[in-house]
DNA sequence: GCGTTAACGGAACAGGAGTTCCTTTTATGG
DNA sequence: CCATAAAAGGAACTCCTGTTCCGTTAACGC
């Protein structure tokens, strides 16, 4: 009587798994070559080298597809620099953004998960997922920016993550701007500055 | 022997002009409607009560038309308010922007918009030219500003309007986090606390 | 107004994405 | 190693998107 189990659930192993590494690297590829408008299951199956009905059986529709991929790249989180004070730190983190947006294969494919997640609720889920685990990952940059006494008390440090990596995205998403180093390294003066000023704590907009 | 002239172009008038507008409106209420992805001419021109083939004929793709409704809210520009201090001026900026963002329809159409423009390099552009014209639009308040002393001259005007709005879009396209006035208020407060530190001319991250 | 022809509209057509059904392979428990 | 059934694979089918063809309507110049 219960639901019956997602295809791929039971048995995991094996040529599943083997199915599944293919299909996605297949779709990252497809992503890359024709973004998400252009994409259709059955070029990915023949990419992948496996049956068209594997693909339409395990995952159904484009949108599925690139939240399974999002949930694979999100187990891959690239370790945190710590350069000892916190412009040192955003700017590693604005320049690795950068450097991974303005890669042709990685941008592409960032941009056609983020139109992907932009066209369904599901996707978008896993987006926000994927994003969440990498700013936790390096809002202690912050928040040990705050005990050494570099940044207000109180300071958001979620939010001064997000600052940093927000205008990177803009550009590539919505202006169109260059995405180049200076830009990453004035994304990463810009956020200190802020925080310093406590413009990211809930004490409100004082100057210090 | 020269290249034939874009259908439309030659009796832009009456009926063509109708068609246009009509099939404008259809595609934004689908796009509200369905997003991208879920998006066919077919679709379109029934709604606007034309001939699919006249759809077909006269944008041809997805993209295409998605370009054409931009250039046609390019055209309506909001005016710009002004508070006689920069917080004020950007604050209200930010507001709009979330605003908009927040809206059911205007944020499902702005979030369809630049899904498609990231499959899409003529879609893109349009986009582009879209947001330059905003930006430009509010660039001023920054100049006055810098008059008024407010900020460091040299200041990049068009970055600190970029950067008043890019958490906002980060928040809707990316990591998901709520778009609540709250938010809007604080992408003012940063972008006028790092303007005044310095952080957008060229001289360098000083703090004042 | 009137003629020319740009642009629209309907209908029939073509191609491919997605589905269904059934057979073959192979992961997993014993 | 064997039995079971989960998952993959192949082929035929359906339906819908996008195209083509040609007849109809109505802009625009005179």
């Amino acid at each position: 009587m219960g639901t019956k189990a997602e295809p791929g659930s039971v048995r995991p192993g094996g040529r599943t798994a083997r199915v599944r590494a293919a299909v996605l690297a297949a779709a990252a590829d497809a992503l890359v070559e024709h973004g998400v408008h252009g994409l259709d299951l059955a070029d990915v199956a023949r990419r992948a080298e496996v049956g068209k009905t594997t693909v339409y059986r395990r995952w159904g529709s484009v949108p599925a597809l690139v939240a399974d991929l999002l949930e694979d790249m999100a187990e891959q989180s690239l370790p945190r620099v710590e350069t000892g004070a916190l412009l040192g730190d955003l700017t590693a983190n604005a320049r690795l953004v950068r450097r991974t947006l303005a890669d042709p294969r990685q941008g592409a494919l960032f941009r056609a998960v983020i139109a992907a997640a932009a066209c369904d609720e599901r996707t978008a889920r896993a987006l926000h997922r994927f994003y969440a685990v990498r700013i936790a990952e390096w809002a202690p940059c912050v928040e040990q920016a705050v005990e050494r006494g570099e940044v207000p008390e109180g300071t958001d440090a979620a939010e001064v993550v997000r600052a940093v990596s927000a205008p990177l995205y803009y550009r590539m998403l919505v202006s169109g701007d260059p995405l180049d180093e200076a830009a990453a390294d004035r994304c990463a003066r810009a956020a200190v500055a802020a925080a310093r000023a406590g413009a990211y704590a809930p004490a409100g907009p004082g100057r210090g």
